[in-house]
DNA sequence: TTGAAAGCGCTAACAA
DNA sequence: TTGTTAGCGCTTTCAA
């Protein structure tokens, strides 16, 4: 110790205990000189905390997240926190060996969006109860998991008033895969809406899996039993850029012909023309507002679960527009 | 110990020292029986390895990148690492504190992909030499630091003789920003090809910044002084994109009038209609590269910077089309 | 071949 | 208000 002291210097800085302002004074300048820099793996093994927290995703690739992945670090960062990321596919034991090794490396906490276990398999199982946890896009069914959601219901239903309003007289829908809670939402959200009309009937709702190619597949088989449909709601924006894609291919002209919704708002939505209506989530929002609350949860304060239902909103662009009449 | 020994475990676990097979088989049985698991942060402390790399970029939510980071943290994760992801913004500042963070983290290696600083100023200034470090994407000034990279020269002049294979004659080029290497060797690969053309003009070169709305205005701002022009060859997909974009609007055919072609080979290349050709890098194997060089340095075997330039392809799609003279 | 013990660098309880 | 010291859980000499 160039200064005085021993071990007053964790004191100081982790600015707990008593210390006088007179050798905090000292001790602080010989920090400086001597660039000291605290050994943060070190401070983790005495103490627990390593400042790390874990995003637990299917795919980074999945244009979905990418965005959700900024916010999520900008406000780690912010914190001072670092961010393990971790792709997950949505297969169960890769979110298990996942945990096993974040566990081991004392990580702080995770944020979940992968959707393959339930809560309690998480907790039952990897006795992550102690370990802070919120989850994106699912229903809560433990005490310590927070979610952060958005209006999916409300949002599909946005979609096709506004498909509606714009005269749609026949508006299909292709959802995702049920497993997803989003998917049944929105599938939900829709038929609501729908099923009082005259045109209804349940094969205006088509499978699709969420990406490209099941939009596309799904708006040509759509399209061979209703070719009379001129308005489709897709359960998110990759759905609805296949969907627009295959109308593209069959010279079918959008919005002219047939207009075209989709869910999520990403970025992509931008790069076609024309440009994808949507009902955009607050995808930087969400992640950001999922890192908030976990970092909340790590730091003592507010330990209770809690849900967080975002706002959502249309965006209208140039796949859907008034038809005349 | 529940067994016999000590921390002859440690000898067990880690294989090296010598332990009888019987022993040995003891070891194992307990561990199996208690669960146990080593502690990663100990292990660090002690070791200092702590099994995590870190991958720095400048924007997860650029879309280049998603896939270079999907490969990395693949690769990583079958070797036993962990990735922590920074976003730089191409700040300096940002990556200085992110190393110095890193640094206190006992991270094992970086994978650099953003270009602010110059090798000097990494090494000088952070005392990283003896951290293994790979860089995507610029050139190496220093010993300990691999680069991968791909055939940004040889693709341009391919994006070029393709253009001009179906029957081009006034090629642009709309370069990224000066300050990316990439973007500097795609332009003089052009340049080289082309400046032997009657039609050469200097000032078909527009400058874009690698993002959609450059790529748009590019466009408009060159079919404003060359009205002409009936091909274009872009420094990025996404500013391909947004030229092909900029045609849309202005109801210039494409391929008919005029062709398009990107470089990088994103997966958005693939969602507009038509679909985009491009000089599609290995994006995937070039961050798995990195990693596994990466990793190869950390376990000390191959030491010395080595350059690994891959290889680029051109895929042909719907922007570009034979013309029918 | 195995055990004892000294760290790794920091935090926190306990004395002083 | 400050110093001593015992861990945190593992690795690694050095002896035995």
């Amino acid at each position: 110790m160039a200064g005085v002291s021993v071990a007053t210097v964790s004191r100081v800085i982790n600015q707990n205990g008593y210390v006088t302002k007179d050798t905090e004074q000292k001790v602080r300048k010989v920090i400086e000189l001597l660039h000291y820099e605290p050994n943060a793996v070190a401070r983790g093994l005495a103490g627990k905390q390593t400042g790390t927290i874990a995003f637990i995703l299917p795919d980074i690739s999945n244009p979905f997240f990418p965005e959700v992945a900024r916010a999520v670090e900008d406000v780690a960062q912010a914190h001072g926190y670092t961010v393990i990321l971790c792709n997950s596919d949505d297969e169960g034991h890769k979110e298990r060996s996942y945990i096993e090794v974040l566990k081991k490396k004392y990580i702080d906490g995770i944020i979940f969006a992968s959707n393959t276990m339930g809560q309690e398999d998480m907790q039952k199982l990897y006795h992550i109860d102690d370990l802070p946890v919120v989850a994106l896009d699912r229903a809560p069914t433990n005490q310590t998991c927070s979610v952060i959601r958005s209006k999916n219901y409300a949002g599909a239903q946005m979609a096709v008033n506004h498909l509606l309003s714009i005269g749609c007289r026949k508006i299909a829908h292709i959802y995702g895969p049920p497993q997803f809670v989003t998917a049944r939402e929105r599938l939900a959200g829709y038929q609501e809406l729908v099923k009082k009309f005259p045109w209804y009937s349940p094969d205006l709702m088509v499978p699709g899996n969420f990406h490209l190619d099941g939009g596309m597949k799904a708006a040509e088989q759509l399209l061979r039993a209703h070719p009379d449909v001129d308005g489709i709601f897709a359960g998110n924006d990759l759905m609805a850029l296949g969907a627009l894609k295959t109308m593209s291919r069959l010279g079918i002209r959008v919005p002219e012909q047939i207009s075209i919704c989709g869910f999520d708002g990403i970025a992509l939505t931008a790069v076609t023309e024309p440009e994808l209506t949507t009902i955009a989530q607050p995808i930087y929002e969400m992640g950001a507002t999922a890192a908030r609350v976990l970092i909340e949860k790590i730091q003592g304060n507010d330990t209770n679960a809690q849900e967080y239902e975002l706002e959502v909103e249309l965006v209208e662009r140039g796949t859907t527009r008034k038809k005349v009449t």
